[in-house]
Formats: structure tokens, sequence, C-alpha cells
DNA sequence: CAGACGTGGTC
DNA sequence: TGACCAAGTCT
């Protein structure tokens, strides 16, 4: 491990500090196995937007089990995409994940393309998966900035309790100048980083008993500030058209083919906001309309007969 | 740039 | 019990 972290690092810097403590005390999740494929690196990117890695693992073994390659994937249909999503959450997600695959095919000959500016242009894919994927999967040099990364280095470098809600250009030049200079290296550290948000400074009560680089956190140095106010919008959920939307789709990923209207109707007693949540699923691409009464998952059968 | 977008676990 | 949180992306 000496060689990879490299002679720019030193065993005191905070890259250096926090990539020893990962060496040692890393979860062991199955897409950081040495033989994973840069597709099935992609896809734990995508899972893991915000869903829990608990949750992920075991879809994530069906998922690749299934759809070994993007062409595997580009095969079948959207639908099956979906119901093999499962209840990760956001299934828009699903739907570009299989958008994403047959870019992929398309553009990159079906092998996921190792360029930032390749990745970037994939449905479903940001500023933080293009990132971890040209890191993860391909050992480039690049800071890869995650809501764990932004935490981190708030806390430990600037000393304030919590970053902002989305990342800036400007979070990016600091991850960066934490990163050592050899690629293999800045790539175990931005790990090494995520790693320690997620499971020691974390949003709510931190450890920093457990901390390589509590010695040096400006946050701790100043008595660990709480945080000013609010730092976002709470999330609600109850009674919004996500929730109705989550209800039809559940109705609709457990049914095979055409659904009629009326079974539909039957999740949500508001007419209004029935529809119009029903509307934003075929809108956003992942129901489709049926004849005059029913609907069903994207692509779930055979195109609807032309007129004509 | 604020808001939309699922789901389930935790404190 | 309800608010908060979880490796973001897109419009």
């Amino acid at each position: 491990m000496r060689d990879i972290i490299g002679d720019a690092m030193t065993e005191t810097s905070f890259a250096g500090r926090v990539s020893r403590w990962y060496e040692q005390h890393a979860r062991d999740l199955p897409w950081r196995r040495p033989e994973v494929s840069p597709w099935a690196i992609l896809v734990s990117e995508v899972m893991l937007q915000q869903t829990p890695v608990v949750r992920v693992v075991p879809a994530w073994q069906a998922w690749l089990e299934r759809w070994p390659t993007p062409a595997a994937l580009a095969g079948s249909s959207p639908a099956e995409a979906i119901r093999m999503w499962g209840r990760l959450g956001y299934p828009r997600r699903a739907v570009r994940l299989h958008e994403c695959a047959t870019a992929i095919v398309e553009r990159h000959g079906g092998a996921v393309p190792d360029r930032l500016e390749h990745l970037l242009a994939l449905p479903g894919v940001g500023t933080y998966t293009a990132r971890a994927v040209a890191a993860f999967a391909y050992g480039q040099r690049h800071p890869v900035v995650d809501t764990n990364v932004r935490r981190v280095v708030c806390r430990a470098v600037a000393g304030e309790p919590d970053a902002g809600p989305t990342t800036r250009p400007a979070d990016l030049v600091a991850a960066e100048e934490l990163l050592p200079a050899e690629p293999a290296a800045a790539a175990l550290a931005s790990a090494a980083i995520m790693e320690l948000g997620a499971v020691v400074c974390t949003a709510r009560s931190p450890r920093c008993d457990a901390c390589p680089v509590e010695s040096t956190c400006a946050w701790r140095a100043s008595g660990r500030p709480a945080p000013a106010g609010p730092t976002r919008r709470p999330q609600r959920y109850a009674g919004t058209d996500r929730q109705v939307r989550g209800l039809l789709l559940g109705v609709l990923r457990e049914a095979t083919g055409p659904v009629p209207h009326q079974r539909l109707d039957q999740v949500w007693a508001d007419d209004v906001q029935r529809a119009r949540a029903l509307a934003g699923l075929v809108t956003d691409g992942l129901v489709e309309p049926v004849g005059e009464t029913s609907f069903r998952l994207i692509g779930d059968g055979p195109p609807a007969p032309v007129a004509g």
C-alpha cells in the first residue's frame, strides 16, 4: 500500500491519514472489489444516488446478475428495468440507467467511456457520478465530491458544521487541493474521504473519537459549533404528488402489461391530484397510455398498434 | 437556483 | 411521532 499512497503524500498529510484509516476500516462493499467492471461501478453509483448502502447491496447484485453489461440492459425493456429497480426510490433513475446503457452501446460500442466529457453526456450521470466512475473505475485523478466529502472538507478545513446543499465549483477546487498527485492515490483518497463522511464524520452524532484527522480538524478545534439555522428545507412526502406517484407506480410494477385506470383510481381519492400524478409519470417517461382506458410501464409489451 | 423527484430507517 | 437523513440529477 505504501506504493499506492506514493511519495507525494506524506504520512501526516490529510489525505495520507484518511487513506491509511480507510485501508484499515473501510467497509467491505461488493463494488469495491478489484475485479468489478466499470459498468458495475456505474450501476452502483447511480443506485447510491440518495439511497442508503444497505438497500443498494442486494439490488446491485441482482441487477448485475441479470444485466452484466450495458448491451444486456439495452436489450431489455425499460419496464423490466423499472421492475428490477424495486423499491430503491426515484425510479426515474432506472429509466435513465436504461437510456444510459443504450447510449453506451450506440456511442461507445458497449464500453463505459473513460473520459469525463463522455461520461457527463450520459443520461442520469452528473458531476458526482461522472467523476466517481472516472476515478474508481479508471483510476483517474479527479476530485469526487458528494455530500460526505463536502461535509468532511467543510468541517475539517473550514471549521463549519455543515456544507451547502449542492456541489459548487469551489467545492471541487477545495477537494482537489487535498488530493495527492499520483492518480491511483488520489482515487483512493477520494474513496477514503467519502467513507470517513459516511461512517465517522456523519451529519448527526459524528464520532470524532474515531476520526483519523481529529487532531487537525478546524471544526473540532472550535468546539464543534452547531449549524446556525435550518441548513435546508425539509422534504415533506405525505400527501404530495410524489407519494401518489409512488402508489400508482407500485400498482403498475406489480402488474404485467396494461392496467385499467379503474384499478389506478383506487390508490388515491383525490381525482385531480391522482390525474396530475399519473400525467407526470407519463411526461417523465415512466408510464405510457394503452388505448383510452389503460396504462402500463413504459415499453411493457408490444407497441400500441398504429392506426392506418 | 429552488424545487421536484421515492423509500424506508433512525432518533 | 414526525422530522431528518441517505454516494444526486435535471429543469
